[in-house]
DNA sequence: TCTGGGGTCCTAGGACCC
DNA sequence: TCTGGGGTCCTAGGACCC
């Protein structure tokens, strides 16, 4: 077999962050909160264990929790960003070959020869040591694997902490006593409708129809039941790639009815999302403005909208994207209501000279249709013309075949095919 | 009074085009 | 002249993740 996956995970992150500068918090209920000092987003294990779920609104458990001694944050993400370097840093040690896929998580590859439980231990006491912060460390042939291994170093007392899912001959022994829902990629939505299917475990799923979750869980669900039975079919993404839709939005403490208000809030979250445009040197084509009022507020009417509108040229260009963002907010807009949130979401982004266009896809063995065209259509445009210059055999339908052996040239070979760049 | 923010991928349907 | 199958783009929405 060669490599394995291995998922470091640190424990509950955020609270281990705090615990580092105060010695004084281990083995205390700890619990970080969100924004605004709105939810708990980090419990210590001793939190968890009184109760409180991960997301409780402080408001209503404020009380709970002064009673009980918990010490509560606000959230530093500063301080936890810088943190998290420290940690990849320190992992960076073990393989060159990592994806940092949170930021308390990592995706390492490891050489599958040796004693895998062993280098576990190894990873887990080294982060311990140089940086103060607890992790969990899981290893398996996949990822889906991997993550599952993780969630079972954290869950047995007895494993502590590791746990090396990787050529065992018990595996259908370990995925029968694991939840469907504890998979990687299986939500609520998902959970719900495996069990009316009769599927309530990992082996259950490990063992299901090819045809049948295709169908009904999309190629996402295919690539997991594979996943699951060691073939890997997702991989390492080691550089970040360009954010392909970029988000900002926060909810008010108080509810406005104004629109100049929420004009200003928006003009702030448009201005934040085109910095971070301009510094993955994007551009923006289209753009979705929404509002809505507070749901939990269920005796106000209620209101929520959203509209997307595509911009005439791609920019990143603030006071433009401010202008059409404006424009659109005033067309959603209706009087009458307390508005919550307000939000723009910057989607159709290409880099700021062009277009990269590229074949790539790991998990097809041929390039889609749709991405070949859009190729054809970069080179031509590049070059100036309007014609197909290349196609791939049996990908490319008749007509487009036809016009590519009209041109005279084309490629059997997709990874033949370069990355064009088009203005 | 007070209930987060920021992402990913996939699918479907309509208007339009060749 | 007629036209099918197969493309395009756009938008909306569902499901998942940390």
């Amino acid at each position: 077999m060669g490599k394995v996956y291995a998922l470091v995970d640190c424990n509950s992150f955020y609270v281990s962050c705090e615990r580092v500068f105060r010695p004084g918090l281990r083995g205390r209920p700890v619990v970080v909160l969100s924004n605004n000092d709105g939810n708990a987003v980090a419990l210590s294990p001793e939190a968890k264990a009184l109760g409180i779920p991960f997301g409780a609104p402080f408001f209503k458990w404020r009380d709970f929790m002064e009673k009980n001694g918990v010490s509560w944050f606000s959230s530093n993400y500063t301080l936890y960003g810088d943190l998290s370097c420290r940690v990849m840093d320190c992992l960076s040690a073990f393989t060159p070959d990592m994806e940092v896929y949170s930021i308390d998580e990592a995706f390492l590859i490891l050489d599958a020869r040796g004693d895998l439980p062993a280098l576990g231990r190894d990873i887990k006491e080294t982060v311990a040591r140089w940086t103060g912060i607890p992790v969990s460390v899981g290893i398996g042939e996949t990822m889906t694997l991997a993550k599952l291994a993780n969630r079972m170093a954290k869950r047995e007392p007895a494993a502590g902490g590791v746990c090396s899912m990787a050529g065992r001959d018990d595996m259908d022994i370990l995925l029968d006593g694991i939840n469907v829902e504890d998979i990687w990629g299986v939500g609520l939505q998902y959970r719900k409708m495996l069990h009316k299917n009769g599927i309530s475990t990992a082996l259950h799923l490990m063992r299901a129809d090819d045809r049948w979750i295709r169908k009904h869980m999309t190629v996402m669900g295919l690539r997991m039941v594979w996943e699951l039975r060691g073939r890997p079919c997702l991989s390492l993404e080691e550089a970040p790639r360009p954010k392909k839709v970029i988000v900002s939005s926060r909810s008010f403490g108080a509810p406005s009815v104004d629109i100049n208000e929420l004009r200003e809030a928006l003009a702030t979250y448009v201005t934040r999302a085109a910095e971070k445009i301009r510094r993955q040197r994007s551009a923006v084509s289209s753009v979705t403005v929404y509002l809505c009022t507070n749901r939990f507020r269920e005796k106000d009417p209620q209101y929520s909208a959203g509209i997307t509108c595509a911009l005439p040229v791609p920019t990143a260009y603030t006071p433009a994207l401010i202008h059409y963002s404006g424009k659109m907010l005033d067309k959603i807009f209706k009087t009458g209501y307390k508005y919550k949130k307000v939000g723009v979401m910057f989607t159709g982004i290409v880099p700021e000279d062009g277009i990269q266009l590229s074949l790539f896809d790991p998990y097809r063995e041929t390039p889609r249709r749709k991405d070949l065209m859009k190729v054809m259509d970069g080179i031509n445009a590049s070059m100036g013309r309007n014609t197909v210059h290349f196609a791939a055999e049996g990908i490319v339908k008749p007509w487009a075949m036809r016009r590519a052996f009209l041109s005279g040239r084309y490629t059997t070979r997709w990874d033949e095919i370069p990355v064009v760049w088009a203005r």
